[in-house]
RNA sequence: GCCGCCGUAGCUCAGUCGAUAGAGCGCACCCAUGGUAAGGGUGAGGUCAUGGGUUUGAUUCCCAUCGGUGGCUCCA
């Protein structure tokens, strides 16, 4: 697949893009090809290649590009690798390196490497060289890794470089992990095994990144919602269907409820829809030709097949068609928490990033031509506003195009539609002067996205919210008003999700705040500490008082040390403790202890409440 | 879905080269009433994921299924 990607830049943002750094590595050599980690990495990986040749003389070689942590080189051995052999090949590499082979460049006419790569019988470079020749080309680049002492030519790889002087000179590396992957990318394609290496400039560097994957683990948001009892999947209810426990549960309601009143503030109605529908809606919304197999099986009654819904989108429109429309009632925007269900493949289940069932932030807006940009604009600022309140500030906004190839199959066949759409959403954001990226093959069936990317704590790439234009749909579905002139005319629908759904945002929150929820969102935002137990009529009191005004507060009643009371809510995440006891009691004042901070300050209860009801709620 | 790896108490994990299992935390009870990140004691908890197979005997070995997981593919 050709990547190709253009980059927008009005003001200078901290993006952490590893899966772009990568695409822009392995398929856009150029881009980073003097980069001096490139070239390290690189050289690392024609190493790894060595040593496993090394190890596997039958071993056949595929592709081994650098990436954004290290490097990868895939290949196809006799036999699985198992974690013992990471060892192993990197004692092969380090031998490799004190050898200092020199890399020698130098080209061939593509029929003199064809014909190396068959001697030498290595399939893949055969298979990589004839689809240059198929390109056009006629000479090929080629590295060889001689060793100085003997002239001995150790190593030969089809490269167009560049690389270090000698193998010496790799940086600090480690072999990172086994994985399979598709040759070529492409599920119908042999699947060859996989290694990963970390590497850098030095061996510092490689110890810190090691040790911030080993932190990063910590904010894994499937760790911290079994900790904080937030989620939990059971093998019977099925994989890939979370269950919200009781805290989680607060943070879906609060979610929720700041979602409706931003709607509400933005002219959105609410509307609901149930969970199935017949086959012919989704025949007709052309979802179904394009997401059969992504759909739960449909349930068959009464001669009709239903099917639990897998987006929201056709039943929006069949409630914009219910009523009449004129253009004096658009925009018309309908907003909806809906839940819904899809066939992910088992091996993409991901904790609460890549489920089966979803709950999501959806609406609808369904406008004329000349509204789009100020409803489109309109949704940025939404977006915005979302982001700055969570603090988010590590994401990507992509523009995702169609592609050429993919017209009639993956997308709508009508080219001049997507260019201009592409164009009108492109317009918007230069406009907005929000930095973007425009990137292709990534657009719906019906029409292009705007797309908001974010990586989780492990490094996996997700599409956290999603603005879409569509121009398909619509018409499909017969909606109309009346302009102004009194014609019949189809409105244009964006669909639009900034806040994801409840388990991706949830999930992609957790690792945000590494479970220390802000007080408004946290499940338990006031905890109740008496020194003894004799202060606990005091406590229970406050609570009183306190739940009267809608806080969500506990009590910490248990015969526990002070210390172990202390502990027990610092590790719950609690943002707020309330230590109570003599001196408290007698002047009616509580102990505030802020989560992660040692010093505290006591006020009297009434400051107190008036503070803790300011900061429970979101101004919107 | 594909290539690997994993599944022992509520949680985190040890262990059994084949003779049905342990620790810490948590939980219950008792003692201690303690001013800022684990006070002390006692006790209850497990068909060793599920179903087959091999074996005198399986939690342990083999196969399948379910679930998790590292990647790949996909992601409306």
């Amino acid at each position: 697949m050709q990547c190709k990607i253009k980059i927008w830049h009005f003001k200078a943002i901290e993006v952490k893009l590893p899966s772009l750094t990568h695409k822009i590595m392995s398929e856009d050599i150029q881009v980073l090809s003097e980069d001096r980690l490139y070239c390290i990495r690189h050289s690392a990986s024609h190493v790894l290649a060595q040593a496993v040749l090394d190890m596997f003389p039958e071993a056949k070689l595929a592709i081994g590009p650098p990436v954004d942590n290290g490097f990868y080189y895939d290949f196809e051995l006799p036999r699985a690798l198992v974690p013992e052999d990471l060892p192993i090949l990197e004692k092969k590499m380090k031998q490799i390196a004190k050898q200092r082979q020199k890399f020698v460049q130098s080209n061939k006419t593509i029929d003199e490497a064809l014909a190396f790569f068959k001697a030498i019988d290595q399939p893949y470079k055969v298979e990589l060289i004839e689809g240059l020749k198929e390109k056009g080309e006629t000479e090929v680049g080629f590295y060889e890794n001689v060793i100085p002492q003997n002239q001995k030519v150790a190593f030969v790889d089809l490269c167009k470089g560049p690389h270090t002087d000698h193998t010496g000179d790799i940086g600090e590396f480690k072999l990172a992990k086994i994985a399979g992957a598709y040759w070529r990318g492409d599920e119908n394609n042999i699947m060859l095994q996989r290694i990963y290496g970390y590497c850098f400039e030095t061996k510092a560097e490689l110890d810190a990144y090691v040790k911030q994957l080993e932190e990063a683990k910590k904010r894994d948001h499937r760790k911290l919602g079994k900790e904080l009892e937030l989620f939990t999947f059971d093998e019977e209810v099925g994989a890939g269907l979370p269950l919200w426990l009781p805290k989680g549960s607060i943070i879906v309601e609060e979610l929720e409820s700041l979602a409706k009143r931003v709607e509400s503030k933005y002219g959105y109605q609410r509307v609901r829809s149930p969970h199935i529908a017949k086959e012919e809606l989704y025949i007709r919304s052309g979802h179904l030709p394009y997401y059969k197999d992504s759909m739960y099986p449909p349930m068959e009654m009464d001669n009709e097949r239903y099917y639990l819904k897998a987006m929201n989108c056709p039943h929006h429109h069949k409630i914009f068609g219910a009523t009449p429309k004129s253009y004096r009632d658009l925009p018309v925007r309908y907003a909806e928490y809906g839940h819904c269900y899809r066939y992910e493949d088992s091996g993409s289940l991901f904790g609460l990033m890549r489920v089966r069932s979803l709950c999501m932030n959806d609406a609808h807006i369904y406008c004329s031509e000349e509204q789009f940009e100020s409803e489109f604009s309109k949704v940025i600022e939404m977006y915005l506003f979302y982001f700055e309140l969570f603090g988010i500030d590590k994401y990507q906004l992509r523009l995702s195009k169609h592609s050429k190839e993919g017209l009639g199959k993956k997308y709508i066949d009508n080219e001049p539609l997507w260019i201009k759409t592409e164009d009108q959403i492109r317009q918007v954001l230069l406009k907005l002067k929000v930095p973007f990226v425009e990137v292709e093959d990534e657009a719906a069936f019906y029409g292009p996205k705007f797309d908001v990317q974010i990586w989780s704590v492990i490094g996996r790439e997700f599409t956290l919210a999603t603005n879409q234009l569509d121009f398909g749909v619509p018409e499909r579905f017969n909606l109309t008003y009346i302009d102004a002139g009194g014609n019949e005319k189809t409105p244009l629908c964006i669909h639009r999700a900034p806040l994801s759904t409840h388990e991706r945002m949830i999930g992609f929150l957790l690792e945000h705040y590494a479970g220390a929820f802000p007080v408004w969102l946290s499940p338990v935002q006031v905890k109740l500490v008496p020194v003894s137990t004799v202060f606990n009529e005091y406590a229970i009191e406050l609570q009183q008082a306190l739940l009267k005004a809608g806080i969500r507060v506990e009590l910490d009643d248990s015969t526990e040390s002070l210390g172990k009371k202390i502990r027990n809510a610092e590790t719950a995440k609690t943002p707020i403790m309330l230590v109570l006891g003599e001196q408290e009691v007698a002047n009616k004042e509580v102990t505030v202890r802020r989560y992660g901070q040692r010093e505290q300050t006591t006020v009297s209860f009434e400051d107190f409440m008036a503070s803790i009801k300011e900061e429970s709620v979101v101004k919107v």
